[in-house]
DNA sequence: GTATTATGACTGACTGGTCAGTCAATACAC
DNA sequence: GTGTATTGACTGACCAGTCAGTCATAATAC
């Protein structure tokens, strides 16, 4: 790149070159001024997804984050306080729009296959799908040195997720929809090849593919036999 | 191996203290000279573990690791390349142990059943019940960033517990002691509650205890049906 | 046995590089 | 012009990896 030669700070050619404005990277689109802060913000947020997810936290670099979002570092730090903060704003501003989707479940007295098809088919369309797996790659990955992560990810998606959805299961169980009530104690086992479906695509799919909407379907087959 | 401990000089307690064997423990016993370099690599190896598994790879630094060994900085590279050599080497040494087991399973043609709470039961008593759940917790984690480890854990116990798991799967499907054969298709079905039980103990035990080996018999009881 | 020399395992201060975070200078909006 | 958003060179901390030197032990000499 260069900051080349100014444009010949000419007579006194001493200084080393103090390269003022040039900047503008390779590909120079002119930067919009201040264009739409909310804008800034969410490409700051995009370039992190895309760092973080390729590194994880520590192996992240903000300069590569401004580079890839097309701002200075320092832009960086008019929105967020910090590394950290911008990590933790990434996972919350994932997270967020999905929360809406969960009180939706709140139909109470659906059939209990209903609702567990319907949890893992929003499951494989709404995580699987999209980079949101990315995220929750993230938060297993980095959870241990970030407990506020965990701390929230548990509080704002897991338990509400149980809450809904133990008491569906545990109604359908005493009805007889269910052979026993071990989805009502765990329902973790409902997800659990969902997870991993994340860490099978992340670190084996390119020695061995796995078939992930077939493999769910074969779950649910297990879980309340064959056909609908 | 061991070059071990010259008989002790005794005696002549004068010297600062030549501590022979003790060494381990806080208070600084000074050190061995060349005691048994089995011992020290085991001594790195454990103190890596314990730095790798708290802070993750980029965040372990090795001036910790060999503070925890009780051993110099440099001592680390008489024994390991580099950082990265150490950690491959680390997960080496943990699932080692593990392979041999593996084979064990080969007596083809126990029940369907037999062998998938053989399967589970090891996975609780050997992986769960030990560090080995850090160090699978360690190849998920650091997995994205380092395609060798992915691979040789792939390579070495994912593809053979396969290889040895489906063959039994499917004759026991075609024998009618399945009620199909997803279990064959799919065996990551099998031990993806023990995945679970990884990452909930590591990220959410507390804030919500996991009874695992409750959640494993339920597990068991789904794919089977209750009871033995 | 004791004295002397040789060996190499071990040490830890140091180097070179990296990167989060800062801030004076700059560019723009008005 | 004034005020504000943005920049990017810079600083300070941190850390992987190095290497000249130390010293317990071993080898040899006596």
């Amino acid at each position: 790149m260069a900051p080349t030669v100014r444009k010949t700070a000419l007579k006194e050619g001493t200084q080393r070159d103090a390269l003022p404005s040039v900047r503008g990277a390779a590909a120079g689109p002119r930067k919009r001024r201040s264009a739409a802060p909310e804008e800034r913000r969410a490409a700051i947020l995009d370039a992190a997804l895309e760092e973080f997810t390729a590194r994880g936290y520590e192996g992240a670099r903000l300069d590569d984050v401004a580079k890839r979002a097309g701002v200075a570092k320092g832009t960086i730090y008019l929105y967020f306080a910090d590394k950290e903060a911008l990590f933790q704003d990434l996972v919350r501003s994932m997270v967020h729009p999905v929360l809406g989707t969960l009180e939706h479940l709140r139909e109470v007295d659906i059939p209990a296959r209903m609702l567990v098809e319907g949890m893992l088919n929003t499951f494989v369309r709404e995580i699987l799908g999209t980079r949101r797996k990315d995220i929750v790659r993230l938060i297993f990955t980095e959870g241990t040195r970030f407990p506020a992560i965990a701390e929230f990810y548990h509080r704002e998606v897991i338990a509400r997720v149980l809450a809904i959805v133990r008491p569906i299961l545990k109604r359908a169980a005493e009805r007889g929809e269910l052979r026993d009530d071990s989805l009502a104690r765990f329902p973790q086992l409902i997800i659990a090849p969902g997870l991993v479906a994340i860490m099978w695509d992340a670190l084996f799919a390119k020695y061995e593919p796995l078939d992930v909407p077939e493999m769910i379907r074969a779950h649910v087959g297990i879980l309340f036999g064959r056909g609908p």
